[in-house]
DNA sequence: CCGGAAACTTACCGGCGTACAGTTCGAGTC
DNA sequence: GACTCGAACTGTACGCCGGTAAGTTTCCGG
């Protein structure tokens, strides 16, 4: 394959160094150049197979895409529930932090790229499909429009804060002393959608006066 | 002032220009040479105020947190309550997209600026005093850290959703048909620190969809 | 052995941030 | 009114960047 011309595996090459960098330094100084420099090709080569910049973070955004959805899927097979399909949320935010950028980031993406559209479209009916399971768990869901805000609005939230080093900045996170994202994950989003027993793990105001 | 040589009042000029472009197409291609082409200035000017692109930023974020930190401390102020802290945030976001992208994206930051960090902590210092609050709206938190990130992160994650226009990509904001987004905030928000049944902040008539 | 397609190269363009050495202008001073 | 000084702004130059175009190398099916 790698034969001193040809790269051999150019493609996934140029995405897990990109995410590398994107992780590091974030979106911004990521140039095409110093990447294919790093990989010792020219910096047309990744041109090839990605079209643009602009196409690479393309790939990474359908990459982190399919990993959701992948995640969340087998969490909801697995029979994990609301809470549990969150903190997964959470946890692959700080497990491929570049994705997780580039995905939300839609200025950062072209339109139009159908597999694009097709891996976001897929990733967001898990997640809708996760919050509505909600009803399964027995919990009375009464504004399910709101409920489906909620809940992907404070694991996301937490993911944003987290992976932008503004938990830390802030001093909240000194709060939770050494406690584990995840575990505060646990513990903030159960606030909304709590464990069942337990008069006060639930949603507040819902249940006394 | 505009005399023709010295633009006069060049810094405000920048702010304001930089604000409406990050807005428009976001952080990433908002270019000093092109905003001082649009100023009429030769592009080594905003250097003078700035020091650097960077510097610009930095200046952005500064005028964002003081402008978050007043506002939140005017609501507190007048007595609106936490999930009306809450809203005023998502409002903020709304309000100054640009500043509000800016503030949190701190690969765009630079590190070490006084100003900044300064103004951050007092903005962040009013967000975790609004949250504080709850206990004194007679609400029991039983977790008082989990709060703190609950609610910091369901409006940070609603603001951030709904800038990225991924509210409206993943067919959510249709739930919720014409809706405001203040109101989906109030509404969905309100299911962690449920609006208070008394007189004192609630939104009535936002239950059921 | 051959021809086309895929992978990669070199050469070049304009835009970008930044550094540095000037230039213009208002304001204060004698 | 000339003199000075600092703040504001200009012009030129450098290197990095993304993108384009034309050319080269290698693989592979026939």
């Amino acid at each position: 394959m790698a034969d001193g011309y040809h790269h051999g595996n150019l493609r996934a090459a140029v995405l897990e160094r990109a995410a590398e960098v994107i992780e590091r330094e974030g979106p911004y100084s990521f140039s095409l150049r110093s990447l294919a420099a790093d990989l010792g090709v020219s910096h047309t080569a990744p041109r090839h197979h990605f079209g643009s910049r602009e196409g690479v973070l393309n790939a990474l955004a359908v990459e982190g895409f399919r990993d959701l959805a992948a995640r969340l899927r087998a969490d909801r097979e697995a029979g994990g529930g609301f809470l549990e399909a969150g903190v997964e949320y959470v946890r692959f935010a700080t497990d491929r932090p570049a994705h997780f950028q580039v995905m939300f980031a839609p200025t950062l993406l072209g339109e139009g790229d159908e597999e694009l559209e097709a891996a976001r479209e897929a990733a967001f009916a898990e997640l809708q499909g996760g919050v509505r399971s909600l009803a399964e768990e027995g919990r009375p869901v009464e504004d399910g429009a709101a409920a489906v805000v909620a809940g992907w609005a404070i694991v996301h939230g937490i993911a944003t804060l987290a992976l932008t080093g503004n938990l830390d900045r802030s001093g909240v996170r000194r709060l939770f002393e050494d406690t584990d994202l995840l575990t505060i994950t646990r513990r903030s989003a159960g606030l909304l959608f709590g464990p069942v027993s337990g008069p006060s793990g639930g949603v507040p105001g819902t249940g006394s006066g």
